[in-house]
Order: C-alpha cells, then sequence, then structure tokens
DNA sequence: CACGAAGACTTCGATATCGAAATATTAGCA
DNA sequence: TGCTAATATTTCGATATCGAAGTCTTCGTG
C-alpha cells in the first residue's frame, strides 16, 4: 500500500466519491475512450505508413507532403502555411520537414515574385518520380488501413471527426 | 508551373496519370481524409487538455496516468507497461513520464515482492489530492470536448475507431 | 515619402517520443 | 543445481514537434 495505506478512511472515501463523480460525467466512459483511440489510431497509422514507405526512405510526414503538392499542383503551388495547415502541424515544424525534403532534392523553394514574403514550394523532377514510384511500386495504395470499415462506415467516421475538429475550433478560439 | 515547366510534356502526362491512379485507388479520398482528421483531432485535443489542466501543471499525459491509477486502483496496482499500453505510448516513454510524476511526489514505484520484475505504480496522497482537485476545480468534466456529437454518435465513433485499431493489430504484426 | 503595423517564414531552445540496446529478474529444463 | 530463454524496465542517442522571438517584406496612413 505504499501511499493509500497512509490515508484516513475518511480522505479514502471522498477520493472514491471523486472518481465515481468523474466516472459518473462521463469522464473515463465516453471521452477518454475515444481520445486514447484517436491517440493510439495515430500511433499505429505513422508506424504503418512508416513501414509501406521505408524502402523509399521516407516518412509519413514526407508522404503527406509529396501527394499535397502532387495531386494540388496543376499550375498552383503551396506556400509553406498551407502545407502546414493541411498536415496539421505548426508552421515552424514544416520549414524542418521542408528543410529535410529539400536537402533531398525533392522539393524546391522559390519565393513568390508576387509578394516577397511568401515562399512556393513545388515539386522537383526527383519528388514527382518519388511519388511516381511509390505509387505504382508500393503498396501505398493498394494495402487498405481502413479495410476493417465499409465505404458508408469510412464516411461516417471521416465526417464524425470532422464535426469534431469544426466544434473545437470553433469553441476553442476565444 | 514553377518546376514541372522544365518536364518534358510526356514526362507530365505520365506524373499525371499516376496521380489519377492514385486518386482513383482512393488514396486521397477516404483514406488521406480520415488520417488528416484522426492527426489534427489528436493535436486539437492535446491542445484542449494542457488549456484545462495549465493551472494544476499537469500535461496531457500525465492526467491520463492520473486518471488511470485513480479509477483502476481498488487495491489493484498499475505497471508501468500496462499504463504504456492503455496510453498508447512505448514503455520507454512511459518510464520518463513516471520519472517526472515521482519527481513531483504525485506517483510512487515499488518493485512488486511477487515478481522482483515487475514495477508497480500508485498514486501517492498528492497524487490523489491533485486529482481530486482537478475532477472538482477545474472544467475537466463539465466542459465537453464531444459536444458536437449526441452521445449515440459518441458510441459509434469510438466502436469505429476501436474496429479499425483492432483490425491493424490483426494485420500489421506479421 | 516615411513610418509603423501586419503577415510569412525561419531560427532557437526546450521537450516528448521513439527504437534499440543494456540490465535485472524469473521460469523452464537438463 | 546451473544454464538458457523470456519478460519487465530502464538507459541512451536521435529526431520531430512546439511556441516564442527574430527577420524581412508589404501595406496603409499621415
Amino acid at each position: 500500500m505504499a501511499s493509500r495505506k497512509r490515508l484516513t478512511k475518511s480522505a479514502q472515501e471522498r477520493y472514491r466519491a471523486d472518481v465515481a463523480t468523474y466516472v459518473a460525467a462521463g469522464g473515463e466512459e465516453t471521452i477518454q475512450r475515444v481520445i486514447t483511440a484517436i491517440h493510439g489510431l495515430q500511433r499505429r497509422l505513422n508506424h504503418w505508413y512508416d513501414r509501406q514507405l521505408v524502402d523509399l526512405g521516407v516518412t509519413q510526414g514526407e508522404w503527406t507532403v509529396l501527394s499535397q503538392l502532387a495531386c494540388a499542383e496543376e499550375g498552383t503551388s503551396m506556400t509553406p502555411s498551407q502545407l502546414a495547415e493541411s498536415a496539421n502541424i505548426a508552421p515552424s515544424s514544416m520549414t524542418h520537414r521542408l528543410d529535410r525534403m529539400t536537402e533531398r532534392g525533392l522539393v524546391s523553394r522559390t519565393t513568390d515574385p508576387a509578394n516577397r514574403t511568401r515562399v512556393l514550394v513545388s515539386l522537383t523532377a526527383a519528388g514527382w518520380d518519388l511519388f511516381s514510384a511509390s505509387v505504382k511500386g508500393s503498396d501505398i495504395v493498394e494495402s487498405d488501413i481502413l479495410s476493417a470499415l465499409s465505404a458508408v462506415e469510412r464516411g461516417e467516421l471521416a465526417q464524425l471527426l470532422e464535426r469534431v475538429i469544426a466544434d473545437l475550433d470553433e469553441h476553442v478560439e476565444p
């Protein structure tokens, strides 16, 4: 009993009551369950992606940038801020990520001639090649992370998540 | 068109085709959407929790340990491995987390007398006090992160997430 | 025209996490 | 008993992320 043995009976009882309060309020049941699941899924998805991409020497985060640029770029480049926003990381983190990818020659940065405050990021030929190779060669497309869910369920999942996010964004800001 | 200008026409066409392949296979549409949502939600939840708990000087991760021990401990202590498992982090990360919490006197470690390989973690009186204070004093219970969803939808969300996780665990191991 | 506020990106220091290797204990088996 | 495999935890080095501060450019206003 380590520490609890020293507690008086009444203190123990009060603590149990607090636990009950917490549980009754849904602290444990619903919210914690969802949060834990989110956390765990995030972790596993990163893991899975890294596994799929390890041959290419690309991390999950780098792949995100790659596919963003590949899918978005038809005449339009993206700025680091936009990439950070869509990847859900801080701008400063995207700077690092782009540093690494520039180092490897996958993307290139050019200052926007129209507004020299901005930086435009675009895929290099090597970046395109890597994207193409991973699409064609690896299991990245075929193997399905969400195979447990039907198409309908996937849509539901995405929608539920997005609603929570939207709600959080609305209420947290102030 | 930045960098793509230098690419030959045929190369461009092949790249576009690869993008189309990727998109057609659902690479962008469903999976990426869910993954991005997971990632973003995780990020926001941590943020939200930290905000709620900042007064208490507890991080989201530490709160997880606190509530786990508070809710589970009725005569039963938990081991670092169990805590890591339920918190979805690596065992070595839990070591650090427990180091910090031990430093602050919130939890105590004792080697299991029955099996000296194991370590038993339990809340100290200070840990219990902090848990109780946060349950009663803060908005941690009342304010509802998932207020955008009905009770039924929450259940659905949790269930969908857990199914994906279970499926991943089953298929990734080999 | 000049100056100050606003915006975009980067640099910086701190921190949490990871995986692999090291350590210690137990359990199985000859 | 003694040796080996397995298990639980910790140590270690590397890395990705964060928020805050710093730099540079643009824009609006007097």
